[in-house]
DNA sequence: GTACGTCTCTATCACTGATAGAGGACTCTA
DNA sequence: TAGAGTCCTCTATCAGTGATAGAGACGTAC
């Protein structure tokens, strides 16, 4: 098969899937394709230009279309139903906000803004708080989910560790820790609260796990 | 001078804010501290142990003290100026973010929740409420700063952009861009407003920059 | 004085992103 | 059919990276 841009992301979003983002090597790439890693040069002006790519191609699978809400959807519903997606496009891969952070100046993440924008502008949102919202949320969601795939710490890390004293030095983290995840809420549920924190604000407190 | 970790981690933060966290290599600090490359790891286990210092004595740096509120003064007011010293801190070296991203298992980050955390409780909110809004600050404050600190493209990365067709491509983030920074409004007035956005909520639009 | 822990060294490894430049394969023209 | 030109891949190589093995210098304790 012919080597083109497209193949060349298409197989390095599987090696990414394979061996994280530090498993991405111009080497491993090009014997995936049958040639060698030179060759890629041809295609690709370096390997930062590779990695913005790789964030288009991981942002393209989850939002291959932009999708207004319904008429009947509020916003803010549909507001946090888009940035559920992003994480999942994050999540979808090893390192994948790790990619998104490192690429820089994405035409997709622009579009994603974009749509969210002018959606709320269209429900009669003053353009200067859409903005607001709209660069809290996105910002906000790379930022959980980066420290959400932050690579667990190694052993060596761990060895000089006291999971004791962390608990007693950090009372009130721990606690709101484990009070959260009493019965049956997951990650996702925090995510959301979160959310909705930043779009319907303090003073809604969601029901208990609607 | 003898050489030992406290040296090496100040060293390392000189030779990041020269040269940026790619310019941080083993090699180019031992050198600056008068040594081989391989003597450092007798101090220090591996480079990833030498960020997560890098990234403690950043905080450290900003943060020396956990210093609570006034009684006076309001959390919410409080909150916003920790998390202005938190964005101030990353700011104040190149790829400050980065570097607080990538360090794992930060003990002055939990540090800086379980003040935050604690104070809320303090002042009468609920443990989980406490715990969705110091997570969502701190959490959109990384990757908040993070965007802000991301490398400007590069003229490789530009050459094939176009200006033009960006703004008609998206044009409710330009308007929103051009809208917000009219008058002498600043990168910090930004910032503060989104975290307005997510400690006041929706509701409570600040007047024309008090 | 000899043994031991502490620290730094030289030498080297496997691997990285990247470039220079040769050459094969194909097409287009004279 | 000959030549030129373009496109694409190759070999060879570079400088630089994090990391380890193992020799040895230095001091202190017995």
């Amino acid at each position: 098969m012919a080597l083109d841009r497209q193949r060349i992301v298409t197989e390095a979003v599987a090696l990414l899937d394979a061996e994280g983002l530090d498993g991405v090597t111009t080497r491993k790439l090009a014997a995936r394709l049958g040639v060698r890693s030179p060759t890629l040069y041809w295609h690709i002006p370096n390997k930062a230009a590779l990695v913005t790519a790789i964030a288009e191609a991981i942002l393209e699978q989850q939002f291959p279309e932009m999708a207004s809400p319904e008429p009947e959807e509020c916003w803010q519903d549909w507001l946090i139903g888009l940035a559920g997606r992003l994480r999942r496009a994050l999540l979808a891969h090893p390192d994948g906000a790790r990619i998104i952070a490192a690429s820089q100046l994405s035409l997709k993440m622009a579009a994603i803004s974009e749509l969210a924008m002018s959606t709320l502008v269209g429900r009669g949102i003053p353009l200067r708080q859409a903005r607001l919202i709209v660069l809290t949320v996105l910002r906000f969601t790379v930022g959980y989910v980066l420290e959400e795939q932050a690579g667990r710490p190694d052993a060596d890390a761990l060895d000089g560790f006291d999971m004791a004293a962390y608990a007693t030095a950090y009372p009130t983290v721990m606690a709101g820790v484990t009070e959260y995840f009493q019965p049956g809420r997951t990650a996702d549920d925090l995510f959301r609260d979160c959310l909705e924190q930043i779009i319907h604000g303090p003073a809604a407190q969601s029901g208990p796990t609607s």
